[in-house]
DNA sequence: ATAATGGTGTGAAACCTTTCACGAAATATA
DNA sequence: TATATTTCGTGAAAGGTTTCACACCATTAT
């Protein structure tokens, strides 16, 4: 005499329903069924405690409901809340969301895949600067901020636009010696537009700007002391108006000017980008362009779980936003929002 | 005339190669077949492009590589740290990492469980602070900071202890009137141990102490600025060691004080709790009690992935470490490491 | 030379669903 | 009342794997 141990079947269903196999998948499918088999299956699987087998139900129908996300890395902020973002995105489409962090590393991002592939997810939106991803053609894949052809869905913020708004909005806020800040990985992706865009408005208005760009990996934030120091050293204020990438760097930025005794941002005004606002307190850590993080989720699964899978748009560039946050000097040019 | 559109199964695979079945199945499970077929399958398999079919695998085998962290939130550093460690050490074992966030929501989180269970997930990782959850009991599940019961592990930094070194490292540092201040939901998991931690440690050395919770869900870091205000206006300072729930809480109350004119670390020390470098700079936010976050994860995993699920530690705390980080007095008293 | 033994490839059964052709019952039409 | 039509429950087949009893062949022992 054995106990079973194992959980409940549709054929233990059917048993004590005293009905056939198929009807009791007609009901947790969906499919009209008498109201009084729907009843008996209904009690039956209550009294079992029945529930699916999403494994089984996969190997049939090949549809797992199951999305992956690659990432370079959750730890930081922008990551983790488009994390948040997808993940919820998905679930409210009753997807789960499958998490792989690669630290960047192309042969990590090529397992991840492969990966996916055996685990028939039924799509991957990637974070992934490995050029030369390989990837099923069959299995969706959205990638967010960066282009690879135009065989793949791109979605990303409207970077261009963003470097743009930022050298307007500090041109308005009475700027006119620019820097444009960089640092980071060198990606062939879109982020790098952010630059060109502020490069862009800056020349279109004859704004004179010099540009520092660390992008190599192993720099980091204190390698920027140095140039910060040839401009601010002994009174000198070169720039009144900095732009960088990224909104840590900003913020390191301010920290290091206010060392050196500069006043952000009575003397300079500096703008990052990003948005993100610290988790606990909600604000900014600095005046920046946002980016519209929801929409970029929101947008990444829209495409990807597109049934239609034809025509798709190549490149989505997603509006961003100005914000203050404290490194300019709103409300003395114009009464900022 | 139709094109097979869909992906190689082992039955193809044992066509092109000239085996059975069973045979490419031994190749792929690493069971000892003649060198003749393994070579036979493995080359087959390479023409084929075939790929193991982890459903189908699943079905069968009851085992999914598939692990669940369940978390209130990715986008709060600390969360999002762990979700990385979490993944990684999965990754290590071959296994996936299923993320859900469910905003502490209880309804949601029972609903993440069903999901799961019916995805045939391995095993849940928790933090989890819904007291009533249910989960099956063949389902291995650990939770991470919060104490459920005898039968189910978890695995946390020892906050007790924490609180205590936090007193005890503001004492060596000089201080003599200490304030103790927590924000976050009230948890009856083991965070709420930090503040008895340091409760017991000024009694016991007969340093005056105030607390000051503020513990709804609806209190801001903003709201602590009227007690503050009480204690430091008007040149008063009535504290001058002040232990905080949370890193961010600590940089907060620093950067108010910093607003009423008390010099931090000069007049008043700050620890908070937590200890997650800033990802970009790689700096501590503020002097700090710093939890294992790496073991923690690892630890978890281990646990979860223990195959003699008897005899498991209901409850296992790892040690935490103190390191400064700006917000403290180090090297007056003594050569702070 | 024959029997016993061990190693190893084979293919059917099982895992739990979904799907679909089938047939029975119920309804509608003449 | 008899036939045509629709409705709907039934149960077998299929999906891709693992597992296991079995058969086969080659050793080794007698």
């Amino acid at each position: 005499m054995k106990v079973k141990s194992t959980s409940p079947t549709m054929k233990d269903v059917a048993r004590e329903a005293g009905v056939a196999l198929g009807t009791v998948s007609k009901v947790f499918n969906g499919i009209p069924v008498g109201e009084s088999y729907r009843q008996r299956v209904e009690e039956a699987a209550g009294r079992l405690g029945y529930q699916v087998n999403q494994y089984a139900r996969g190997l049939k129908t090949n549809k797992t409901y199951t999305a992956a996300l690659i990432l370079p890395v959750v730890e930081h902020p922008y990551f983790a809340v488009l994390a948040q973002q997808v993940c919820m995105a998905l679930r409210r489409r009753n997807y789960r969301m499958l998490l792989y962090v690669t630290g960047s590393d192309p042969e990590a991002e090529q397992q991840c895949i492969r990966m996916m592939e055996q685990h028939k997810v039924d799509g991957i939106i990637g974070l992934t600067y490995n050029p030369g991803l390989e990837v099923d053609e069959a299995l969706p894949f959205v990638s967010i901020d960066r282009y690879f052809s135009p065989s793949v869905p791109c979605v990303a913020s409207d970077n261009f636009g963003g470097g743009q708004l930022a050298a307007e909005k500090l041109i308005s806020l009475g700027c006119r010696r620019m820097a444009f800040l960089r640092i980071g990985s060198p990606q062939t992706g879109e982020v790098d537009k952010r630059g060109s865009g502020f490069e862009q408005a800056c020349a279109a208005r004859d704004i004179p700007l010099e540009t520092l760009r660390l992008d190599d990996e192993e720099y980091t934030i204190e390698d920027f002391r140095p140039f910060l120091l040839e401009h601010f050293s002994g009174g000198k204020r070169d720039f009144d108006g900095i732009f960088c990438n990224t909104d840590s760097l900003a913020c390191h930025v301010r920290d290091m000017l206010a060392e050196m005794g500069v006043r952000v941002p009575e003397e300079v005004q500096i703008i990052g980008f990003d948005g993100v606002p610290d988790y606990l307190s909600g604000r900014l850590p600095c005046s920046t362009i946002v980016q519209p993080v929801a929409q970029l989720a929101e947008t990444s699964v829209n495409i990807l779980l597109e049934k239609d899978r034809t025509g798709l748009p190549s490149l989505l560039c997603l509006p961003v936003s100005y914000a203050a946050g404290g490194t300019t000097r709103e409300g003395e040019f114009s009464h900022g929002e």
